[in-house]
DNA sequence: GTCAAACGTTTGTCTTGGACATTTACAAAA
DNA sequence: TTTTGTAAATGTCCAAGACAAACGTTTGAC
């Protein structure tokens, strides 16, 4: 994920840093790569939609180069939010900023959060790091592995996502939630690792595809479960899976898909990769983007939750049970 | 995006999903997009090298988009990486990719790896994961964490990553790696942890730098000594780092940066960083690209080896003792 | 009423070649 | 030695056009 703030001071050129700026003017003018790293479009789509919606209408400097105001790229960074819940630029480009939030908040809903979660974003904004290790640490001690995933950290980073999107944190506070639980479920895994037992499952994410602490989730859900794991971390290329699905002789291929994900893409990934994939070997996909999937799919398992991960083990042990 | 129907196979397409590849040629076909990513070459520069040096010679598809074959691929990471040990492109492109590759282990010696290094590379080549886990488990009990680190995670890291940029690594075996040591060192941090103890360290780096097992090497030090980390992980644009520090009221912060980072942008980075820092806050900036800079920074410390920072915690709590 | 195939629209990426800003390398002057 | 200047090198940006892929909607079948 990327940036929240609106007013980002420097960053004038492309390599992100502050341009000496030779003639003192404003630092919060971005060149078209710092708008780029700032908005996430890519120079192409920006440039497509200036001619297209002409919108964004960046200033030019004396060489005639784009330099987008930070009202605009406050804009564009909205709507690349919204197109990212599913919005089509076409249809939003055209609101006021205002506009695009309010479009953003309301089909959340607010109040969705329970007290525990709430108290926990609290002590992310107030930056109380050793309070919010401690508090982190004794729910995983109260509730256990399994019930703090899927009662506390799934709920918490979601509405950390949330929040970060609209615009209620800061990036380095997103950031520094999601290196604790990273802390905290690394632990977590190492010392309920058991050895070898199948099924052994290899854990990844395809290309694009960055949210680590969901791989993370999964992870431990399945350790608790006693299987083996062999976690790639994201991002890995779907013949690089099928490669290293049979280098490390994995039962079972796992793959994450955040909301973020275009379905449509995920559909298509999973069919080619289960394509590509000895039959012998599952295909299971996970993740709130799947979970918004409709059709199933033909010999891939969709996980429309982490709780399902245990019923999964124990079917797999039941199929191959006296391998 | 995607071209699917192209015949192009592996990460050919944007999103990284294989095209079905009906006329199954090579799964190793790359378009300009896949290209860039598997490079690290924008494709404005693949295109204009293409005009200017006539390498590299991408075939085309149907509809006259470029096709990077795996050789030339390969060639252009190692004229990559070279460039990023300071080469020049116009020297080199000519070279064949043999004599990139003696350009490139010669000076750093290819036989600099010891015995162990060497067995611990095998293991991870030959997907031995148990094996690895236990081996690595093992050096860090004997070694200590700080020995364990380098001595044997920061050359065996450099090894990996060489290996992977002279093709003889997959993707996914650099990511098992990566995955392991994280665990590994995330383990050991959490453990060693002490509370509250100054110097407030703040640990991240800027945009573009993803380097993880640095941060997380320099991490693993600072705890040693008893200092307190606040890690924000990777890739935090700059303004950020400054309102971090602050709402953490971190006594230093610390920036890493991987041999990739460009020594340049590293320099006006850290100078402009230091700008907008509050001048009772430490800057210090480590990692093999702080290494090669020849001048130093005002206000800055460059860190250029991982044994320095015991004694650079020490100095601070010498020259901050009564508080 | 549900599913699926077929169509039009929308949207993003790729193409070319030119222009020029920014670096770097090297030589001359202080 | 350090500084300053200049030429060569290298990368980024621009423009407009083309078109494939994604999306949504309508149509047709069961």
């Amino acid at each position: 994920m990327d940036k929240t703030e609106v007013a980002v001071p420097d960053r004038a050129n492309p390599k992100g840093f502050v341009a000496p700026a030779p003639n003192a003017n404003d630092a919060t003018l971005l060149s078209i790569s710092a708008a780029e790293r700032d908005t996430g479009l890519s120079k192409d789509v920006l440039r497509m939609w200036e001619r297209r919606y002409r919108f964004p209408k960046p200033l030019r400097d004396k060489h005639d180069e784009r330099i987008y105001p930070p009202d605009q790229v406050a804009k564009l960074r909205a709507i690349k939010r919204l197109m990212d819940r599913g919005f089509r630029p076409g249809k939003i480009i055209g609101l006021s900023l205002d506009d695009l939030n309010a479009l953003g908040s309301a089909p959340t809903g607010g109040p969705t959060h329970d007290s525990k979660v709430e108290a926990i974003l609290l002590l992310i904004r107030n930056h109380q790091l050793p309070e919010l290790r401690q508090r982190l640490n004794q729910l995983l001690m109260r509730q256990g592995l399994q019930r703090f995933i899927f009662e506390t950290v799934a709920p918490l980073t979601t509405a950390v996502g949330d929040a970060w999107v609209r615009g209620e944190f800061a990036v380095f506070e997103e950031h520094l939630y999601t290196e604790q639980i990273q802390s905290l479920l690394r632990n977590a895994i190492a010392s309920a690792q058991t050895h070898n037992k199948p099924p052994r499952v290899l854990l990844t994410s395809f290309p694009t595809e960055q949210h680590k602490l969901g791989l993370l989730m999964v992870e431990a859900m399945l350790v608790v479960d006693g299987a083996t794991c062999i976690p790639l971390g994201t991002e890995i290329p779907a013949p690089e899976i099928v490669r290293a699905s049979a280098a490390h002789r994995a039962d079972v291929v796992a793959l994450s898909f955040s909301a973020a994900y275009p379905e449509r893409q995920a559909g298509t990934g999973l069919r080619h990769l289960r394509a590509h994939l000895p039959r012998e070997v599952d295909l299971w996909a996970g993740g709130a983007c799947v979970r918004r999937l409709r059709k199933s799919i033909d010999g891939v398992v969709l996980v429309r939750s982490l709780e399902q991960i245990g019923t999964l083990v124990a079917d797999w042990r039941a199929a191959h049970g006296e391998e």
